[in-house]
DNA sequence: ACTGACAATATTGTTCGACAATCCGGCTAC
DNA sequence: GTAGCCGGATTGTCGAACAATATTGTCAGT
């Protein structure tokens, strides 16, 4: 949870960050802004000399991030900015689909309280504006903060915990500038829908629009062509 | 996830586990032998001279166990075997609820592929052969088994890797021995109607009956006496 | 006695350097 | 061309060291 806050949100915590988080934050935005690719192979020495860390903090840092799915760890071949292949991509979905809808039950719940509705609503429209333009990686800057006011509006620090927003991002990642325009439109529409319904207090229709967001996903997913996921592996 | 595994199951690598992750195991064992309280602190020190590894190691180790939620994690105070609020309990339990729900409908789904029928028949009667006697950490163990079962039945990675088995076993620590009589009769009920559900292939009937299961464990929690609960903390 | 400030101690956070284990690519020998 | 060997690169683990911080113990002053 810790990590997660540390690493998608910038104004929680002054400037408390322990070393390995910190490391951890530069691994994240250099996924986000696109100093690694997806697939690519982190050698322990590189980050040392790049972050001036020891050893043993880098890998406390490929630690976390491999547990929240940022990274996939192999013996002794290191780590691996993850990739997704299509399996993994939809079985995500699976997990996803119940737990955003969670989400977006709880956020509806507590709309009401404190000042809720208000970083909500500023969450919402900071997406809304990047409708038109807005680079890349700037969308799934706000997104990430849209799902991370959600989840603090929940009040459920397991869910915060557990729900794998490194996942989402990573996601994103992934498949952007794979989308038509016609999937992006669907997709700013969708989330209108999904924060029109928290914002007035409607848990069933903002679980059941989020969990069919999630799906709608799935399916534009289908569509992309094989180069767009990682090999299946082994076995 | 590999984590997960190595921590619950046994016979899936013969003796591949890394250094770190026997520290987990044995930390693991250590709780679920009560060799360990809820609560303890665990000093990298002693850690380092009852396993016989180096701190680097411990470290990471703890790093994985506070990811999974076994072990909380404090800056500069050191690792706690985690124990759960009353709020926390009811937080696991909501994110439980879905996520055992999808779990026990893919595994519904998926349960005529291969051996599976085999596999989770027997894990089902290896709990039920425990409703006379058994004790108690063995049915703890027996009940990890189930989940892990059911897990690797439904073939959904990304629900293995989140699902927070490790949690379920806490959970089950932390409160072991404040159950009545009756609660224990009821749970063997309620898991032998999953059991069969997810046997005949029933996916609704399956998931709505995990969840069903989730839920009445939540009220029976709630009539625990607060003394069963660790005290919310801070803010 | 009680309380507060301060010193001593214990523990964690982080670094460095070392060496063994393992993987990978290229080379040789057949 | 392939099997096997070799050496370099990288990870896995260890040990020692020191700084930063938390906890405990001490001691004066009231």
């Amino acid at each position: 949870m810790i990590a997660m806050k540390t690493s998608l949100s910038r104004a929680d915590k002054p400037t408390a960050t322990s070393t390995p988080d910190m490391v951890v934050n530069a691994i994240n935005e250099g996924i986000m802004k696109r100093r690694y690719s997806v697939g690519q192979r982190l050698v322990e020495s590189d980050l040392t000399r790049d972050l001036k860390v020891s050893r043993g903090t880098v890998r406390e840092a490929l630690k976390t991030l491999s547990a929240e799915g940022v990274v996939k760890l192999t013996p002794h071949r290191g780590a691996f900015i993850r990739s997704l292949s299509r399996k993994e991509a939809n079985d995500l979905l699976v997990v996803l689909e119940v737990l955003c809808g969670v989400a977006a039950r709880l956020a509806a719940e507590h709309i009401k309280h404190g000042d809720n509705q208000k970083r909500f609503k500023a969450a919402q429209q900071a997406i809304a504006g990047l409708r038109n333009g807005g680079g890349a990686s700037g969308f799934a800057e706000e997104r990430a903060r849209f799902y991370q006011t959600m989840l603090i509006i929940c009040g459920n620090a397991e869910l915060e915990r557990i729900m794998p927003l490194a996942h989402i991002f990573m996601f994103r990642m992934q498949f952007q500038g794979l989308w038509s325009k016609k999937d992006i439109a669907a997709v700013f529409k969708e989330y209108q829908d999904i924060a029109t319904a928290i914002l007035t207090g409607d848990t069933k229709l903002a679980e059941s629009h989020m969990r069919r967001h999630i799906r709608k996903t799935g399916e534009r997913m289908s569509k992309l062509p094989e180069s767009a996921f990682a090999v299946e592996e082994d076995h």
